[in-house]
DNA sequence: TGAAAAATATACCAATTGGTATATTTTTGT
DNA sequence: ACAAAAATATACCAATTGGTATATTTTTCA
C-alpha cells in the first residue's frame, strides 16, 4: 500500500466518528486537520473536496457496520438462524453504535436527503444494499421451504429495517440500549410468524 | 396579539420547513432573513440567538405534527379505534411529511444528539411526550378490559414509535410513501394481538 | 394625535468557512 | 544513494458565518 493510500485510509478512519457524530455540515476542515494531525494540504491532496471525503467516510462507516451485523458464523445453515444471528449481532454492538454517534445509515440519510444529492445518492445505494441482503435471505428461506411461500418479501424487509432503525433512534434519544433489546425481542416473534414451523 | 408576537410567529412559520429540511447547522441567518423578508435586526429582536429560534421551530414543527396525528374524532371511544385512527392519520399526511423534509422528531433528534445539549434536551422531552401519549392509551385500554392486562406497556409503546419513525426514514430515503402504508398495515395486525378480542 | 416605547433596518464586526497556489519534505524506483 | 515524483506543509484567499451597536421606523396607548 502506497504512502498516499495509507494516509487516505488514516484520514477516513480518524474522521469517521466525527462525521457520524457532528454530521457533514457540522464537521469543519479544522475538525479534520485536528483529528488527523495533518494539514489542509495533506487532506486536499488525498480528497478533492469535503464532499469526496464525506462520501468515503459514509462508505467506511456503513461498511464497518455491515461487517459487524450482516454476517453469521459459517456453520449457520438455516435462514431462521441467520436472521436471528443478525439480531444477536445488533444487540451485541448496540451500545458501541450509540457511543459512535448512532447508526451511520440513519444519520447520513437524515442529513443528506434534502441538501446533498451527491451524498444522498450514495446513501440510497447503501440502503438498497441492506434491503437486498434481507430480501435475498427471505427468498432463500422460501426456496428452502423454511418460510411460507406467500410471504410478502419486500414488506417483510422494509418492516425489519424500519424497526431496527427506529429502535436505534429511540435508544440513542434516551441513551437506553434496552429499547433495542426489547424491540428486537418483539421482532423475533414477528419473524417466527413467517416461518412454516414455529421452531426449527 | 402584539406586533412582536405576530412577527415572532411569522418568523417561526416561515423558517420551520427550512430548519426541518436543512437542519440547524445547514440553515444560515441569511436563509432566515430571505425566507422572512426581514433583516437581522428583526430576527435578533425576537430571538436572542439562533439556538432560541431553532428551539421555537422544533416546538412548532413537533406541535404541528402532533396536531395532525395524535388526535381522533370526538366520537371515538374504544382504544383500538383510537390507535387505528392514529395510523390512519399518519397514512393521510405521510406524503405531506416527506415533502416537508421528513419527520421533525427524527430530524431534530439525529442532528442534535451529539452536538447541541440545549436543543437535544428539548427533543428528548418531546419524545417523552409521544411515549406518554401512547402509554396512556394502552393503560386506558387495559382499564377498559379491551387490552390484555399482561401487555408490556413500555415495550409496546417503543415498538410502535420505533416502527413509525423507521418507516418514515425508509419512505423518505426511497421517496416511496407506500413503505409507510405497508408497514403500518403490518403494525395493525401486531396491535390487534394485544387486544382481548381480535375485533371489537 | 402625539410622545414614549417598542420593533425593525442598517451597517458593521471578528471569527470561521471551504478551498488553493506554492514551497518544502518525503517517498519511490533505479 | 540519488534524482524524479509524489505527498505534505505553509501561507494565503474571498466568502460566509453568527452576532451587535446604533439609527430609523412603526406601534402603542394615554
Amino acid at each position: 500500500m502506497s504512502k498516499a493510500a495509507r494516509t487516505r485510509q488514516y484520514i477516513i478512519e480518524q474522521t469517521a466518528p466525527i462525521f457520524n457524530k457532528k454530521g457533514y455540515k457540522g464537521t469543519s476542515m479544522t475538525d479534520i486537520t485536528e483529528a488527523t494531525n495533518l494539514t489542509k494540504g495533506a487532506i486536499y491532496g488525498n480528497f478533492t473536496d469535503k464532499d469526496k471525503l464525506a462520501a468515503a467516510v459514509i462508505e467506511y462507516n456503513i461498511h464497518r457496520l455491515n461487517d459487524k451485523i450482516l454476517c453469521f458464523s459459517t456453520d449457520d445453515k438455516s435462514v431462521r438462524t441467520k436472521l436471528f444471528n443478525i439480531l444477536t449481532n445488533y444487540r451485541k454492538i448496540a451500545q458501541e453504535v450509540l457511543n459512535y454517534g448512532g447508526c451511520a445509515y440513519l444519520n447520513s440519510a437524515v442529513e443528506t436527503d434534502d441538501t446533498n444529492d451527491f451524498l444522498f445518492t450514495l446513501v440510497q445505494q447503501k440502503f438498497t444494499g441492506w434491503q437486498t441482503f434481507i430480501h435475498t435471505l427471505i427468498t432463500e428461506g422460501i426456496t428452502n421451504e423454511e418460510i411460507k411461500p406467500d410471504t410478502d418479501k419486500v414488506g417483510f424487509t422494509n418492516f425489519f429495517i424500519a424497526l431496527v432503525e427506529g429502535s436505534i433512534l429511540l435508544a440513542k434519544t434516551f441513551d437506553d440500549v434496552s429499547i433495542i433489546d426489547s424491540n428486537l425481542n418483539t421482532l423475533e416473534t414477528f419473524i417466527d410468524a413467517i416461518f412454516v414451523n414455529e421452531k426449527i
